[in-house]
RNA sequence: UGCCCGAUAGUAUAAUGGUAGUACGACAGUUUUUGGUACUGUUUGUCUUGGUUCGAAUCCAGGUCGGGCAACCA
């Protein structure tokens, strides 16, 4: 079978290595550091680096980069792993960069021996100095022109704790006239007496990010290794640094990260937005973190859909959120159950509808399922809540659900027709009166009348109660990352709106987290974490598609 | 005033010297017991100037614009 979508840049390398036998399987690695939830950005690559090994054949590993141990927590890496999990990825091995403290130690030495790297007593802010600028080379470090043995010597205190924190560090010796400015004679070793979430006190010298990734990459033999644009400057070194130590030669290759509009993809910020309490913490519904977004009732295939959709390639992007909303809409079609609840109810009354008399009526649990999802009973009365903005005093042109006069099929159920409509002194409508045709039951309408409007309804005496929280864009701009001053005060005011007290109907009561539903006319919604039997709480994932909302802006 | 990366409809992404496609969006229509879904149609694009070529989004040169690079972060 032939491809026929165009492939993207990084799978024209990968299937021009297998043609051409540079590998015969791939080897790929998605390396979080453990300090922040995952968010989109990461659903992208983990879609990418675990993609690729799908589609070609090999293995993805989950490797966690932690050489910073001031930042980094065990509470992190549980998340990260429970987020790939979730999103249907397997990793082949579970590994740590602080696995490799002992062998990357080895290869500074190796270094060290090769007269490649020396050790530095400058602080940090002397070696600033001496870096020179992007357009002026650098100056030599008094300490450059240490003896091999020195540095050796020198090397093996700072391991053994003999020093402070930032009164040495081990350097690689490149050239300080270097045009590429990482190239000056970058920090390869620093001390750091900290404790680490997994070495404990073992250490008190850890490897920059630049002295572990490559070398790290080259261990499990990652063929490529993928990462964002910012490390394009990075990669010099990392080839610098494989062919110094002879070790296997790994590829890094560049793509541009994801972004998306009115929200952030930067770890950062979101740890501002979850410390500062904007948010009820790092899985907020309205966070696109991947837990976000689980809490918030997206699945896990619309995720991957959309990481598909947008695809990889080298230049900056904004991608539309309606995309993501369009993802999550096509699968939660397919696969959520429909049910009927009211968010803003004002009573229906049939004054022709024998007092006390109820009656089941069926309903689809889902008209896209294969076949049809079957039905559930639900049960009608003479008293209903219906929404409110299903009634219009004044009826605006085009519009055709209930009025006075008009008529509006009751879904599932009878067409009403409303007589009239009761005030309050304050000119609130309290109740809508209508007469219902019975010869119209939906199933067997022999009635002859068809009725343009349906709307939802649950009976008074059988609804149940839930609280329902609607959820709306968290920030008033598309690129709040790129605004002026602080992106907390684009935060947007009205991103959740919490409804009290929803009516639902009784099929409902029992709805744990994980389900799916979609309440008929009103869009997708989910058991919250914290809903439970007998206090329910709904997120809404997103509304259905609403051209009804645009006719009425004309 | 150095080096590096990039530029294709509103957005994202294909076309790898040979018909500029696809998806989302927008707009219009058909179907509909969800103003949902489904289906049909319409709309809009190669940053710029030269060059090479029978032929350039693609190759070359210059320019413009956007992004990155001077952390003991990753």
């Amino acid at each position: 079978m032939t491809e026929e979508k165009g492939l993207n840049f990084i799978e024209d390398i990968v299937e021009e290595d297998l043609r051409n036998g540079k590998y015969t399987q791939i080897v790929t690695r998605f390396p979080p550091e453990p300090n922040g939830y995952l968010h989109i950005g990461h659903a992208s690559s983990i879609c990418l680096n675990f993609g690729l090994t799908e589609k070609y054949g090999g293995y993805t590993n989950l490797r966690f980069d932690d050489t910073n141990p001031v930042t980094e927590e065990t509470e992190y890496v549980d998340s990260i792993k429970e987020d790939v999990k979730w999103l249907g990825f397997q990793w082949k091995h579970e590994l740590y960069a602080s696995d490799y403290f002992e062998a990357l130690y080895q290869f500074a030495i190796d270094l060290i021996k090769k007269g490649l790297a020396y050790v530095d007593d400058s602080s940090s802010e002397e070696i600033a100095a001496l870096k020179g600028t992007p357009t002026e080379p650098g100056r030599n470090s008094p300490y450059r022109d240490r003896t091999v043995q020195e540095n050796l010597d020198l090397f093996e205190s700072m391991k053994k704790g003999a020093f402070k924190d930032g009164s040495k560090t081990l350097r690689a010796k490149i050239d300080m006239a270097h045009i590429n400015m990482l190239m000056r004679d970058p920090v390869l070793y620093r001390i750091k007496h900290a404790h680490h979430h997994r070495t404990g006190n073992e250490w008190c010298i850890y490897p920059m990010y630049d002295f572990a990734h490559g070398q790290s990459d080259s261990i499990e033999n990652v063929t490529h290794s993928l990462c964002t644009l910012e490390f394009v400057p990075h990669r010099e070194l990392y080839d610098w640094l494989i062919e110094k130590l002879e070790i296997f030669p790994s590829k890094q290759y560049e793509f541009a990260r994801r972004n998306l509009t009115y929200t952030i993809t930067s770890k950062r910020k979101l740890l501002q937005l979850v410390n500062e309490n904007h948010v009820d913490g790092w899985d907020d519904p309205r966070m696109t973190t991947i837990s976000g977004m689980r809490r918030r009732g997206f699945t896990p295939e619309s995720i991957r859909d959309f990481c598909t959709r947008i695809g990889i390639a080298k230049r900056e992007n904004l991608v539309d959120m309606s995309l993501l909303e369009y993802c999550v809409r096509e699968h939660l079609n397919k696969i959520a159950i429909r049910r009927m609840a009211v968010l803003d109810p004002v009573k229906l009354i049939i004054t022709n509808y024998p007092a006390g008399q109820t009656e089941e009526v069926f309903s689809e649990n889902n008209p896209e399922a294969e076949n049809n999802g079957g039905t559930r009973p639900v049960v009608f009365s003479g008293e209903l809540w219906i929404e409110r903005e299903d009634f219009m005093e004044t009826p605006a042109k085009k519009w055709f659900r209930l009025a006075p006069g008009a008529l509006v099929r009751l879904k599932s159920a009878y067409i009403v027709k409303c007589d009239d409509f009761i005030k309050d002194d304050e000119g609130n409508i309290t109740a809508i009166q209508c007469s219902y045709i019975p010869e119209s039951k939906s199933g067997n309408d022999v009635s002859g009348i068809r009725a343009k409007g349906t709307i939802h309804w649950v009976s008074v005496a059988h609804a149940a109660e839930a609280e329902v929280r609607l959820y709306d864009r968290l920030f008033t701009v598309e690129n709040p990352a790129a605004e002026e001053g602080d992106f907390t005060s684009y935060i947007n005011p009205n991103s959740l709106q919490i409804v009290k007290k929803a009516y639902i109907e009784t099929a409902l009561k029992d709805a744990v987290e994980g389900e799916k539903f979609q309440f008929i006319r009103k869009g997708y919604f989910t058991p919250d974490t914290h809903s439970a039997p007998g206090k329910l709480v709904f997120n809404r994932t997103v509304t259905l598609k609403d051209t009804w909302a645009k006719e009425s802006k004309k």
